[in-house]
RNA sequence: GGGCGAGUGGUGGAAUGGUAUACACGAUGGACUUAAAAUCCAUUGGCCGUAAGGCCAUAAGGGUUCGAAUCCCUUCUCGCCCACCA
């Protein structure tokens, strides 16, 4: 038999007698103990951390350090005034990892600010008749506290906030550089319109067709805006994805879709009653001879020329008008049947000079290749459909292998795959992939269409209709057009004492003295710019920021940015894999281009944290059904619901809230608590320290355990298995510690296990384990203590616990000394009762050695 | 429609080719207590068996392998992202 609650874990124990015998002993001390053991308290220990740590500076990064530096950031807060789950998980996995790269000697940057810019301030002005600075600064203080609270470490004198002028001022000067140099421009075009928040937005603003932050159907507008040329970086932006090979690998695919590079062929077909050239940009120009037809958007310059003096002009621009009520939802739904019209026209397919008939549907895109495309039904599923229900002709150019004899009239749907090219001139019988080359060297030469290739990509629409942002610093005036304010006359502020309506518009323009303006060339009269920038500009360059906070005359010290840079562990929400995320590679690479940094990529490694949910539901306000941190510390104490929120699941995957988790924290540190406690005593009575049985067992323990921490604290950042295993090792220090106050003596071996389990659970629980260490004896505080090594031969065991199978099945488990040779492990297993019994008198057919672990018997 | 990921006890989850179910939660029984809470001890995937032990089980089915939760194929279910992108 074995003990199953400590050491005896492979201690084959004879006979039950000796057992109960022990176990009463056990009893008696435990007993003993408890009634002087008082549970810990959280409150007032963490109280005296968190004030130690801010006394002593203990977060702040050296300055000329020779320490390697580690910059670990989490994406900051819009401050709310409340701490969300989702937050407390973000940050905490934050903090364990600055928290053990300080221990492991890195000069540590780790900062902390507020995205405070926005909507949120705006509405809640609105609603209790404040100014949204005051709102704002009032939750960011709130913020402040219940972050201190959960005693994360941050550098608190780097803090920013957007919505400083100091902040954002630096926001204009960044927006006049992007202008001098044209990647800042103004243009008209339907843009996203949200209805409620009565402004602009972003293509990445828009999920699903509705607002990303009120969820309501966006509609289009043929507006003025400014844009920022991300397009300008689309190749270096998609390339780069190849070198951040620490980044999940769905936010790379995720940023690579949303850039939609694809490599096509534009090809020209004429209109044959005013010749003009109607370009179609394909993917699939092996396909060319099966054109049928072509298509052009609705929305398309040229339709409106072709149709002039048709018969069937009226209903083409019935037509057109029709599609532009339609929304994009509707539009864009896949199961709402295509709709189009014929426009009279016709065009000569350039590689065969073939007629074609010219429609105009809803299923083609203004905004994407040009417009306009070639139809090939037999190849392509959306042409097919139109086909069908419009009786246009189909031509099949690429043989399906597995129904080579299927004529046109048969196909039931279009095929999509590869083969070998038919009813194509002098491309027959080549296979469709390698005539694609040829076929665009071909057009090349012929000059009836060249290579073309396409993004999705589209320049960032940063004008926003409200008040609570940046003032993008340009003025109008009547003579000289567009004008940028001047570096000297920056930041241009942001009027602080104004009533916001809600109305729509840009609130700053009715408040006149910022409007009305000199012009800063002529002198004459001129108005600023109203709207403000989205706040997404913002976010997409604080993390610099954070390397040189104070600086006054640059938005920031290049060298620096340039010692910090790159954030070497980035942490945040998946729903910012397009957005933020994006936008700030974007910034970097126009900085490095400028000069002012030297890296082309700001995160160097990616977490994206799971979300923290509640029965399956997101948390949320409106559902009633939010968890507050700040209740769970008042129960639990901080170091409660940090064990909590990691030991729940692995940081990447999403799980429930469930109140019982910070229970069982609080259980398990109580453990680690009452342990110590019970060891300082019995060291302040032991009449000796001298080596004990379970020292060997609990020092394999120690090392295996300081291993598995340390690795998973590296990469991986499986914290949920890093508690387990802390807690195993503490659930082997428990009985050992029963059986030291028996004999009344201790080991250096069990000191160290108790050292060990409060640094390795330091980064996790950070107030305990100071509070733990000092009582332990140890000056200057655990964040300056060493991080605890491994050494290599202590994971080796002297016996080890074989695993015999017979046939693959586990059939005995022997314990032999380690490093057995092969022959006398043999003769070992062979002659074991167990084992004989199953092998008998069959042949053996093979054995499988795996060293140390196992053996395999095949009869 | 396309892409990516996942499916393991009553629950969260562990194990990434070698003992399936670590570590917790919950549950049950017990100790302590006047009692409760807390704490401690024991049991806890299913089936058969007094026990020793045996058999079965990682969504379903098949394959590779001495050996599969893990690799491959088929199917189902769920999640996320993209989606008329020519």
């Amino acid at each position: 038999m074995r003990l199953r609650f400590g050491l005896g874990q492979n201690v084959p124990i004879e006979g039950a007698g000796k057992r109960l015998n022990f176990i009463n002993l056990l009893r008696l001390s435990i007993s003993e103990r408890v009634e002087s053991m008082e549970n810990y308290n959280s409150m007032e220990i963490e109280g005296k951390w968190q004030n130690f740590w801010q006394r002593n500076n203990s977060f702040k990064p050296e300055t000329d350090s020779d320490k390697k530096k580690y910059y670990v950031l989490e994406m900051f807060p819009y401050p709310s005034g409340r701490l969300h789950m989702g937050h407390v998980r973000n940050y905490t996995i934050g903090d364990v990892i600055a928290r053990y790269r300080m221990m492991c000697g890195f000069n540590v940057l780790h900062p902390m600010g507020f995205d405070s810019f926005g909507q949120p301030a705006e509405n809640a002005a609105i609603k209790r008749g404040i100014v949204p600075k005051e709102w704002t600064e009032g939750c960011i203080e709130l913020m402040v506290k219940e972050l201190k609270k959960l005693g994360f470490s941050y550098d608190w004198d780097r803090e920013i906030a957007t919505h400083k002028p100091e902040y954002y001022r630096w926001n204009q000067w960044i927006f006049k550089r992007m202008f001098d140099c044209g990647l800042a421009y103004k243009k008209k075009s339907p843009v996203n319109w949200c209805p409620l928040c009565k402004t602009t937005l972003a293509n990445e603003e828009v999920i699903d067709d509705a607002c990303w932050r009120c969820k309501t159907e966006v509609v289009q507008k043929d507006l003025e805006q400014w844009y920022l040329k991300i397009t300008e970086f689309q190749d270096v932006l998609l390339e780069d994805l190849n070198t951040l090979y620490d980044w999940p690998q769905r936010v790379r695919t995720m940023q690579s879709n949303w850039i939609g590079k694809s490599f096509g062929v534009e090809i020209y077909f004429r209109e044959t009653s005013t010749d003009k050239v109607i370009s179609v940009f394909t993917t699939r120009q092996d396909t060319i001879f099966g054109a049928t037809y072509v298509v052009i958007a609705p929305e398309h310059q040229i339709l409106k020329e072709i149709i002039k003096g048709k018969p069937e002009e009226k209903q083409v621009l019935d037509f057109i008008s029709k599609v532009s009520k339609k929304s994009k939802v509707v539009r864009s739904s896949t199961d709402v049947k295509k709709e189009g019209v014929f426009t009279g026209c016709f065009a000569i397919n350039p590689v065969n000079n073939e007629q074609v008939q010219i429609w105009t549907a809803d299923y083609v895109l203004i905004g994407y290749g040009s417009g306009a495309i070639m139809a090939v039904p037999a190849h392509d599923q959306r042409d097919f459909l139109f086909a069908k229900q419009h009786s246009l002709p189909l031509r099949i150019v690429i043989k399906d292998s597995r129904h080579p004899d299927l004529e046109q009239q048969d196909l039931t749907c279009a095929y999509e795959g590869n083969g070998e090219l038919i009813n194509s001139a002098q491309f027959n019988g080549i296979d469709n992939n390698s005539a694609k080359l040829k076929i665009v060297d071909w057009m090349e030469q012929d000059k009836i269409g060249q290579k073309k290739v396409c993004f999705k990509l589209r320049d960032w629409l940063i004008s926003r209709q409200r008040y609570w942002g940046t003032p993008i610093p340009i003025i109008y005036c009547k003579n000289c057009g567009i004008v940028a304010v001047p570096d000297q006359d920056l930041p241009v502020k942001l009027p602080e004492n104004i009533k916001i309506s809600g109305k729509g518009g840009s609130p700053l323009s009715a408040v006149k003295e910022f409007i009305n303006v000199v012009c800063p060339k002529c002198s004459g009269e001129a108005k600023r710019e109203t709207d403000t920038m989205a706040t997404f500009v913002d976010s997409s360059w604080y993390f610099l920021r954070f390397c040189s906070t104070n600086s006054k005359d640059a938005l920031f010290v290049k060298d620096e940015v340039n010692y910090w840079m790159d954030v070497d562990q980035y942490i945040g929400g998946i729903e910012h894999a397009v957005l933020h995320l994006l936008y700030s590679r974007f910034f970097t690479k126009f900085f490095k281009k400028q000069g002012l940094l030297d890296c082309s990529e700001p995160f160097r490694k990616l977490l994206t944290q799971g979300m923290v949910k509640k029965d399956g539901e997101v948390m949320s306000k409106s559902r009633g059904n939010v968890v507050d941190p700040d209740e769970m510390i008042k129960k639990y104490g901080a170091d409660s619901l940090r064990v909590c929120i990691l030991f729940a699941a692995p940081p990447e995957d999403g799980f429930n809230w469930n109140e019982k988790g910070t229970d069982a924290a609080w259980r398990f540190l109580n453990r680690v608590w009452t342990a110590v406690q019970r060891f300082l005593k019995l060291k302040a009575l032991a009449k000796c320290e001298q080596n004990l049985e379970f020292d060997s067992r609990l020092k394999f323990k120690m090392h295996t355990t300081i291993k598995k921490v340390t690795k998973e604290f590296n990469v991986g950042f499986k914290f949920n298995t890093v508690i387990s295993s802390i807690m195993e090792l503490v659930n082997e220090i428990i009985p050992a510690l029963s059986i030291a106050e028996l004999k009344q003596v201790y080991s250096k071996m069990l000191e160290n296990a108790i050292d060990s389990v409060v640094l390795l659970l330091s980064p996790i629980a950070p107030h305990i384990c100071e509070e733990l260490w000092e009582l332990l004896g140890h000056k200057k505080g655990i964040i300056n203590a060493e991080w605890p090594k491994y050494e290599i031969k202590a994971l080796a065991q002297d016996e080890i616990n074989l695993i015999v199978q017979v046939n693959s099945k586990v059939r005995a488990k022997i314990i032999l000394p380690a490093n057995i040779g092969e022959d006398e492990l043999k003769s070992k297993v062979l002659s074991n009762d167990k084992i004989k019994q199953w092998v008998k008198d069959k042949p053996i057919k093979n054995i499988f050695i795996i060293k140390n672990k196992l053996v395999n018997i095949v009869v």
